[in-house]
RNA sequence: GGGUCCGUGGUCUAGGGGUUAUGACGUCGCUCUUACAAAGCGAAGAUCGCAGGUUCAAUUCCUGCCGGACCCA
């Protein structure tokens, strides 16, 4: 015994700082690489690539943060693990960020220069992000990080495209695709959003042929043009006798027929407006729908800048919000208008840029996935989800798949569409594997393939029909991002890069990922899985929920309910204070205080305070007290035994007592209940077994029962002291790495971070006592707990004799100890 | 409008057909007991959203309603 080996008298941010700088300097590639050829059971992480946006939310860093406690509870159980660092870099929102910086659409550049632009810019944030990922303890392997954007992953995207072209798994097509006509791109499904605004309902008198008025209400007076139907319901007696007739377009129109059939269909609400709906390419899905199914010829009245085209007569040119407003004023002159309504509706617009969407015809790209969705189920349903009930996203939303995935973008800050197109129009040229490639700046590379467009037959190599080709087009289009995200699980397997590991990788181990992507970047993974190698795609899908306000809202820009995650990592460091004003549940700004959170306290919050797979809320004051507390609580723990020395071997016990075998299989329990909630991802079971116990029973009572004997230099009860605290800290690990670090390398000179195997007490020890002495522990609290009260109640100290207390029976091998330290006499 | 999930002391949270419902924070009282007052010990505090139903028994299962979140039309 002396002096404590840890001087410091708590834990503070300023520490946890310094030993995070430590750690990133010293020796971090050795400790968190992965070696694909390790014999150890490979798990590999299929991490989410975060979007560089300049500020990364609270919410997301929390879920990362999580990730990591998965990463390192796997390299505890023994495995080797892969914990890649990616960043997705691609896409339309930092072509917005750098047309918002340079005051500067994009189309206004030259095709290049706004690349370069983009990347200067997303250089920047990605530095940005990994600061805050090593901030919040990620123990990724940043060494090998990667970037969609990069050659190497855009190689693999085309690859992958030029394997489905292949097979069939992705055609060219002209179809009606949902279309942003303000930033000129298809969207997918999964793009759009809804939002509700103010509409005119009008009420327009059409003329049958035969002279009958018919009112038809609609929302969309200047597609009249593009009408190339009316619909009634079959039970509408109101119209029954109109079915079969034609009735007079109510508006000029030029290059089409000026007359169309009225029809009945199901589709139709009788309730809705007059009953009689026209049925316009594309107003909506619906009339997509109904295109489709009565085999209509579309007429195209809205162009890929979003103006009327000819066929809309006096509306020509007009934008389409315009030429609304214009086919009011039209109709209202000709007498046609019967009615109009202001009425609020659900419009649907692009996620990203929030602008009203189009249906036109395009020529477009699609992976096809209607065909395999029932195989898809299948796949997915070898899959463990955790938690279980959040398969429920995945289903309901291929539930709902009805269209194909149109994967062509009309953007520039993406991977492009690797395919050039011969003179004719008639055959195709593809790059060879593992090569990137820039069609609309580059010629095929050597080694490429002519295909025929239609069949997708192999005609030949670039090289030696070249010259038959004609004057090659190279595609100008690029894919979604999700075509590029929904890699990652290959990549980070080995895919195409060294198929030994890939082998022995794929299904990835694990996804995890926030609820809010399943549509999006599960499904597309899990669907790229099944087309290429008809597997899984993945062994675990862990879902989290989303990291909520303190009043349980989504945290956005408009409602001002943000909390940076800087913030909260940086407060209490140097003194500084955090504090957050927020516009709380009424309305009125509310002020959160915090004195000090960092890293350690945020990861233990988020371990103990809610199980996985439900909304989180996130308040910085509650993060403080209510964790922060136990921090200081194990911290002093070890600080105090940091003052006896430990015994060279913590392996081989001396001779026993029976109050440390009791603590140590009492320990022991703790940790198979630990080991196996690791295993079986369960974070919440873990960090609360080990909070439990190591603020709990341990110190509580074991410490307080034996510090005279430590004191003493008593061998049995020193062993025992440090052998639950090594084991402790290695167990605590992966939840708060610097912390334990620290502690374990000040105290045993080993960190607990590099500890490979799970810790568990050898049953010469006592692990396998505790059957028998697991009926103490309620014994020993009650009493104890008696004792204190007792002395409570008759005002005297803790440390006062107290007289006439009888030890029950089953307690009597502890006589000693509890008399010494309850000063029984 | 439809689907999914959620609703447990003042706050957050665990659990789950059966004697006194988990833990934390906050509150109150006591204590500076040789690690810890940024702490310890003790106490009070819940008709488990509401209304029905199933059952010997429901907070737990079912139905409806109310409130919240997410997704979809």
């Amino acid at each position: 015994m002396g002096e404590p080996k840890i001087s410091d008298k708590r834990w503070t941010v300023d520490l946890e700082k310094k030993i995070q700088q430590e750690h990133y300097d010293d020796g971090y590639e050795q400790r968190y690489s992965f070696d694909p050829t390790s014999e150890r059971e490979l798990f590999i992480i299929d991490t989410p690539p975060p979007y560089p946006s300049g500020t990364w939310h609270i919410g997301a860093v929390a879920q990362y943060s999580m990730i990591d406690v998965i990463a390192r509870s796997q390299r505890l159980l023994g495995k080797e693990v892969r914990f890649p660092w990616g960043v997705d870099r691609n896409g339309i929102n930092i072509e917005f960020t750098v047309e918002k910086k340079t005051g500067r659409k994009m189309r206004s550049y030259d095709r290049g220069e706004f690349l370069d632009l983009c990347t200067e810019v997303i250089e920047e944030y990605t530095h940005e992000m990994r600061q805050t990922a090593k901030r919040v303890g990620l123990s990724c392997d940043y060494e090998n990080e990667y970037l969609t954007d990069a050659p190497d992953y855009r190689a693999v995207t085309q690859s992958i495209f030029v394997d489905l072209f292949k097979s069939g798994s992705i055609i060219e097509d002209l179809r009606p695709n949902l279309y942003d006509p303000v930033e000129g791109t298809t969207l997918a499904e999964a793009e759009v959003q809804r939002i509700s605004r103010k509409t005119v309902l009008c009420g327009i008198s059409w003329t049958t042929v035969d002279g009958e008025e018919v009112v038809i209400t609609t929302t969309r007076p200047e597609l009249i043009c593009a009408c190339g139907v009316v619909v009634v319901h079959p039970n509408d007696e109101r119209y029954s006798h109109l079915v079969g007739k034609r009735v007079r377009l109510p508006m000029p129109v030029s290059g089409r027929e000026d007359t169309v059939e009225i029809l009945a269909h199901p589709s139709v609400r009788m309730d809705f407006g007059s009953g009689v709906l026209m049925i316009c390419s594309f107003g909506d899905q619906n009339d997509v729908a109904v295109f489709r199914e009565l085999a209509l010829r579309p007429h195209v009245a809205i162009d890929m800048d979003g103006k009327m085209t000819s066929i809309a007569g006096p509306l020509e040119g007009l934008p389409a919000f315009e030429a609304r407003k214009n086919a009011i004023d039209l109709l209202r002159e000709s007498g046609c208008l019967v009615s109009t309504e202001e009425r609020m509706q659900e419009v649907p617009v692009s996620e990203r840029g929030g602008n009203p969407i189009e249906i036109i015809l395009l020529k477009e790209w699609y992976v096809r996935q209607t065909h395999i969705l029932d195989r898809l189920r299948e796949l997915s349903d070898q899959s463990i989800f955790i938690p279980e009930r959040n398969r429920q996203y995945l289903h309901d939303w291929m539930d709902g798949i009805s269209i194909d995935w149109p994967i062509s973008r009309r953007r520039w800050y993406h991977t492009e569409v690797p395919i050039w197109y011969s003179e004719d129009g008639d055959k195709v040229v593809v790059p060879p594997q593992g090569c990137y490639v820039q069609p609309w700046r580059e010629y095929p590379p050597p080694g490429s393939e002519v295909l025929d467009r239609e069949t997708r037959k192999f005609l030949g190599n670039y090289g030696e029909m070249e010259s038959s080709l004609g004057a090659l087009s190279g595609e100008e289009k690029v894919f979604d991002t999700w075509m590029d995200s929904s890699n990652s699980n290959l990549y980070v397997s080995g895919y195409i890069s060294d198929p030994n590991l890939f082998e022995r990788a794929f299904p990835t181990s694990i996804r995890p990922q926030g609820k809010e992507i399943v549509r999006t970047w599960l499904y597309y993974t899990l669907l790229k899985s099944a087309l290429l190698l008809d597997q899984p795609g993945f062994h675990s899908i862990w879902i989290d929920g989303l990291g909520m306000d303190p009043w349980g809202r989504k945290m956005s820009k408009s409602l001002g309910n943000g909390i940076d995650a800087d913030s909260i990592l940086e407060c209490g460091a140097g003194g500084r204070t955090g504090s957050w004003k927020i516009r709380g549940a009424d309305g009125k700004q509310v002020v959160l205080k915090a004195n000090k959170i960092g890293s350690e306290c945020f990861r233990l919050w988020k371990a103990c305070d809610a199980q996985v797979g439900d909304d989180f809320h996130i308040n910085p004051e509650e993060i403080e007290t209510k964790y922060y507390g136990i921090l200081t609580k194990m911290f002093n723990i070890a600080r105090f035994a940091s003052q006896f020395d430990a015994p060279e071997n913590l392996d081989i016990p001396p001779d026993l007592e029976p109050e440390d075998v009791w603590i140590l299989s009492e320990f022991d329990h703790t940790l198979s209940v630990v080991e196996s909630a690791w295993a079986e991802i369960d974070i919440y079971t873990a960090a609360q077994s080990i909070k439990a116990f190591g603020t709990g029973i341990f110190p509580s009572h074991w410490l307080e029962m034996s510090k005279s004997r430590l004191y003493d230099g008593n061998d049995s009860a020193t062993w025992a002291l440090h052998r639950v605290v090594r084991d402790l800290m290695s167990a605590f690990t992966p939840i708060c790495p610097f912390f334990t670090h620290y502690l374990s390398t000040t105290l045993y000179g080993r960190s607990a971070v590099d500890v490979v195997g799970f810790p568990r007490i050898p049953d010469t020890c006592g692990a396998n006592m505790f059957e028998s002495m697991k009926g103490l522990t309620d014994s020993l609290i009650s009493f104890n707990s008696m004792i204190w009260k007792m002395k409570k109640d008759s005002g005297i100290s803790l440390k006062s004799p107290i007289e006439g207390v009888d030890i029950p029976e089953n307690l009597l091998v502890f006589e000693n100890t509890l008399t010494n330290m309850h000063n029984l006499s």
